[in-house]
DNA sequence: GCCGTTTTCGGCCCGACTGTTTTCAGTCG
C-alpha cells in the first residue's frame, strides 16, 4: 500500500503551505490525505483504473500530484516548498503556543529553522525582544520544547482510563453532572489528552480541578475552561457549560475535529448554526436543541450518532439515510478466544482463568497457550498437550463455563505450522500467528501467512499485524490479500483486545468486515486482570462499524461450534 | 485546492483563552 506514504507526503505539504501563510490550500490538502489514509483500496489501483478523482477531495492539482508521485517517486512540488520553508519548521509548529504565524516570524526575523534553533534563540533571549512575542512567550517555549522531548506524544488508552477516572471522581463532588469526552469517549486507541465536561459552579469545579494532586502545571484558565498538565506531561481540559447546554457542549467537546467540521457545515446548510451551546435557528437565532446529544443529532434530520463512529469516515451520511450499524457492545460477547494459562507464558492456572470467565458471565472460553517453536513464551509439544487435555478435562467438572482445548499455533517462515496437522485437528480451536521474521518483504509476508490458511487448520488468524504501539510497526503485509484469503478459507481475523496491540486497528477491521470476513474479538490475557481487556477490543470493533454478526465471541457456544465446524467442513 | 438541489465562482466551523496589546491576532481544540 502506497497510501500512507502518499497521505503522509500531502499532510506535509499542507503543513508548509500552511507555514506559508496560504489559506484554505492546506485544508484542502489535509482533507485528501484523511481520505485517502482511510481507503479500502491500495492507490495504485486507482491510478491503474484512472479513478483518482474519485477520492473525496482529490481534484485534477492533487491527482497531478500524486500521479506524479507514483510515476516517478518524486514530487517536485515538493521540493520547491522545502526551498521556500525548512521542514524543520514543521517541528517548530508543534511547540504549544507556536502555530504557523509565530513560526514564519521566528524564522524571517530569526532565522530560526528547527527545534535546535528555537531552543538557541530562546535561551540567549533573543525571542522576546520580537515585536509579538514577549518573555511569557520565551519561557513558554522553553518548557514547550522539554516537553516535546520528555512525552512522545500520544498515551494509550489503557493508562489514560485510570488517570481520567481518578480525575473525574476527585471533582465529582464540586459538579452536578461530570462526563468524559474526547477521543477516550471514541475510544480511539491512542489518547492525545483528556477532556471533561460538568454542570455546575464553575469556580468551585475549576478550584477543584487545578487542587487535584496529579496537576503540575495550569495552562490556561478562564470563566468556562481549564486546562491544566499532568505528570508525565499528560494534558487535561475541563469545561463547565449550564445544563441547557449540555448535550451541544458534549457533542462539540467530544469530536472529532473532523466530525464537527462537517456536522457544522451540515447545520448550515439545513438553515441552522452549531455551537458548543446549542443547535439554532440561522434566521430567528432561536435555540432549537442543545440539552441532549440526541435531540441535535434528531433536529437536523439524522439519527444519534454513537461518538466511536465520529470520525468523518462516512458516519453523518449514513445517519443522514438511516443505515448506522447496530454496534456490538461488552454486553453481546459471549467468550473470549485467546488466552494463556501457565502451561505456557500466562500467569494464572487455567481454573484461575476459568473462574474469572464465570465472574464476568462468559459461556465458553479458549484456552491457547503457545506451540512448542515458540520456547521463550514456554511453547507446548504434543505430550504437554495432551497432558494438559487432562487438566482441561478435570476443571471442565466443576464449571459451567465450556473450555475450548486451544493453542495459538507458530506459523513459521515457510508458511508451515508449528505443529503436526493430526495434532492440530484434534483441538477445538486453532488460532494461528506469526513470531518470527518480521522484516519479510511484503510480498513474501502475505505468501507466508496464506499458505499458513491453506493448511485449513486455522480458525482464526491472531494479531495480525503484528504491531505494538509505539514499539514495533507492522511488518509489511497485503491486508487486501489476506482478507481476501482468510474469507476464501473462512479464517476468522482477530481483533487483539490488548491496549498495545489492538490490532486489527479498526480501519483494517472494517474493512475486513466490509470484505465478508468474519472477526473474533481475544484478550491475548496472560493473567485472570488482562480478562478486562475485552472492552479496548470492543472498542476497536465499534470504530469499525461491526455489528454482533460480524463478531464470532458474540455467539452462543452452538453458534461458535457451527462457525468452527462449517470451516472444517467447507 | 476543492466543491456545488440555494453557487462552475465564492465560499471554506466556531468560540475560548493568552499575551501583548490598548482592541486584537494567534493558537487551540
Amino acid at each position: 500500500m502506497i497510501n500512507k506514504k502518499v497521505a503522509d507526503i500531502l499532510y506535509e505539504i499542507a503543513d508548509l503551505l500552511e507555514l506559508q501563510g496560504v489559506a484554505f490550500k492546506p485544508r484542502a490538502y489535509t482533507r485528501a490525505a484523511r481520505n485517502i489514509e482511510s481507503l479500502k483500496e491500495d492507490l495504485a489501483e486507482y491510478y491503474d483504473g484512472d479513478r483518482l478523482q474519485d477520492i473525496e477531495g482529490v481534484g485534477k492539482a492533487i491527482e497531478d500530484k500524486i500521479i506524479e508521485m507514483i510515476e516517478t517517486g518524486k514530487l517536485e512540488y515538493l521540493d520547491k516548498l522545502y526551498e521556500e520553508t525548512p521542514k524543520g519548521l514543521i517541528d517548530v509548529m508543534r511547540v504549544p503556543d507556536i502555530g504557523p504565524k509565530k513560526a514564519r516570524k521566528l524564522y524571517d526575523e530569526l532565522g530560526v529553522e528547527d527545534l535546535e534553533g528555537l531552543r538557541e534563540k530562546a535561551e540567549k533571549g533573543e525571542i522576546s525582544k520580537l515585536k509579538g512575542f514577549g518573555d511569557r512567550t520565551e519561557e513558554k517555549i522553553l518548557r514547550g520544547i522539554g516537553m516535546l522531548e520528555a512525552v512522545s506524544g500520544r498515551h494509550l488508552m489503557h493508562e489514560m482510563i485510570p488517570l481520567a477516572h481518578e480525575m473525574i471522581q476527585y471533582v465529582r463532588d464540586h459538579a452536578d453532572r461530570i462526563e468524559t469526552c474526547g477521543s477516550l469517549r471514541r475510544w480511539q486507541e491512542t489518547i492525545g489528552d483528556i477532556d471533561i465536561l460538568a454542570t455546575g459552579d464553575t469556580e468551585v469545579i475549576m478550584d477543584a480541578l487545578v487542587g487535584f494532586p496529579h496537576v503540575e502545571e495550569v495552562l490556561a484558565r478562564g470563566e468556562t475552561k481549564t486546562s491544566v498538565r499532568l505528570i508525565g506531561g499528560i494534558q487535561a481540559d475541563i469545561r463547565v457549560v449550564d445544563s441547557e447546554s449540555f448535550g451541544a457542549a458534549l457533542q462539540y467537546f467530544t469530536g472529532s475535529k473532523e466530525h464537527n467540521v462537517r456536522l457544522r457545515q451540515h447545520a448550515i446548510d439545513s438553515g441552522y448554526k452549531l455551537n458548543e451551546y446549542g443547535l439554532f435557528d440561522k434566521d430567528s437565532q432561536e435555540k432549537v436543541a442543545g440539552e441532549t446529544e440526541e435531540a441535535i443529532y434528531e433536529t437536523m434530520g439524522m439519527a444519534w450518532i454513537p461518538p466511536e463512529l465520529r470520525e468523518d469516515h462516512g458516519e453523518i451520511d449514513a445517519a443522514l439515510e438511516g443505515r448506522l450499524p447496530d454496534l456490538v457492545t461488552t454486553d453481546d460477547i459471549k467468550g473470549d478466544l485467546q488466552m494463556h494459562s501457565d502451561w505456557s507464558d500466562g500467569r494464572n492456572t487455567m481454573e484461575e482463568m476459568v473462574r474469572e470467565a464465570e465472574n464476568r458471565g462468559y459461556e465458553y472460553i479458549a484456552i491457547t497457550d503457545h506451540s512448542q517453536g515458540l520456547t521463550i513464551a514456554n511453547g507446548l509439544t504434543a505430550n504437554d498437550l495432551e497432558e494438559r487435555m487432562e487438566e482441561i478435562e478435570h476443571v471442565r467438572q466443576n464449571t459451567d463455563v465450556r473450555i475450548l482445548n486451544g493453542i495459538e499455533v507458530d506459523i513459521k517462515k515457510d508458511g508451515s505450522l508449528d505443529m503436526d496437522s493430526h495434532v492440530l485437528e484434534e483441538m477445538d480451536i486453532v488460532l494461528g500467528a506469526v513470531h518470527s521474521n518480521f522484516a519479510m518483504d511484503a510480498s513474501t509476508q502475505t505468501s507466508r501467512i496464506k499458505e499458513a490458511f491453506s493448511t485449513g487448520l486455522i480458525d482464526i488468524f491472531a494479531h495480525p499485524t503484528g504491531r505494538k504501539i509505539g514499539e514495533r510497526e507492522p511488518y509489511a503485509l497485503n491486508m487486501n490479500e489476506i482478507i481476501s484469503a482468510a474469507v476464501d478459507h473462512g479464517v476468522a481475523l482477530e481483533i487483539n483486545a490488548s491496549p498495545v496491540r489492538l490490532d486489527l486497528d479498526s480501519l483494517d477491521a472494517r474493512q475486513a468486515m466490509e470484505a465478508g470476513a468474519k472477526i473474533s474479538i481475544g484478550t491475548d490475557a496472560h493473567g485472570i486482570q488482562h480478562l478486562d481487556f475485552m472492552k479496548y477490543g470492543v472498542g476497536v470493533a465499534r470504530r469499525a462499524w461491526l455489528e454482533c454478526e460480524d463478531v464470532i465471541n458474540t455467539y452462543h457456544y452452538e453458534g461458535l461450534m457451527k462457525f468452527l465446524e462449517g470451516r472444517k467442513n467447507g
